[in-house]
DNA sequence: TTTATATTCAACCAATCGGTTGACCTTTGT
DNA sequence: ACAAAGGTCAACCGATTGGTTGAATATAAA
């Protein structure tokens, strides 16, 4: 729920989590589904889909006893954004570029967070 | 040094080394000047550095007894365009992508670098 | 009503992370 | 020659991670 630049890059540097949302690419789908293609257990997947869903990369309907999983590409779309930053636009002024995302709704840090 | 996607959020799923990296977007800086601004220990940012050139975000070259830190964005922009990816290519056939990605020398997960 | 399906919860485990401290090595300055 | 500065190394610490298993919960089907 706390979409920080910190929960998105920490749920993306996992290579499950990640063929997750490329699967969640093609349709939304149902939590054992997606665990299915994977050699660890349901709980194991059910957990990785907390952290994309705390990092506001997917969403999670429950529809009777089936949870659906969708793709929510905006967060991605924050970070990309962030991360552009670098090597593109050479030796900008990144404070007013974190200022500029702050307006946007895109909370940079922990720690600002906080603040 | 491998610099894979793994790697790569990993690096950046933490605010003082994105901190770092902004740092360094503004000009190259030795080791003790970097870790000047923040709260924790000298050798607690010589790690952070270290996990940050592993992956390629910087490279660190010592002249004299002083090793300067340089930020090198061509990793950063390869994990940007797996983000990118996302949202605006809409149902693409994301296997030709990566294979896209692979051609381009970005290594995308680590149980694909054992391949 | 009983049974099977879908999913989470709780407790546990080994490995990793970010941090510390103090010793250590190398290069520079006096 | 000696002392100071720039960094890393090694050992340690508590918290977190990704994984397991078995029990629990809720919904759907027989």
């Amino acid at each position: 729920m706390a979409a920080t630049l910190d929960t998105v890059f920490m749920a993306l540097a996992d290579p499950t989590r990640r063929a997750i949302l490329s699967m969640l690419l093609e349709d939304d789908m149902a939590v054992t589904d997606v665990a299915e293609p994977f050699a660890v257990s349901l709980a194991a997947i059910s957990k990785h889909l907390t952290v994309l869903a705390d990092a506001g990369l997917i969403s999670q309907e429950k529809r009777g006893r089936v949870k659906w999983c969708k793709l929510e590409p905006d967060a991605l779309r924050a970070a990309s954004v962030w991360m552009q930053g670098f090597g593109q636009m050479d030796g900008v002024d990144l404070d007013a570029f974190e200022q500029f995302l702050a307006a946007e709704g895109v909370i940079l840090s922990e720690e600002e967070a906080e603040q």
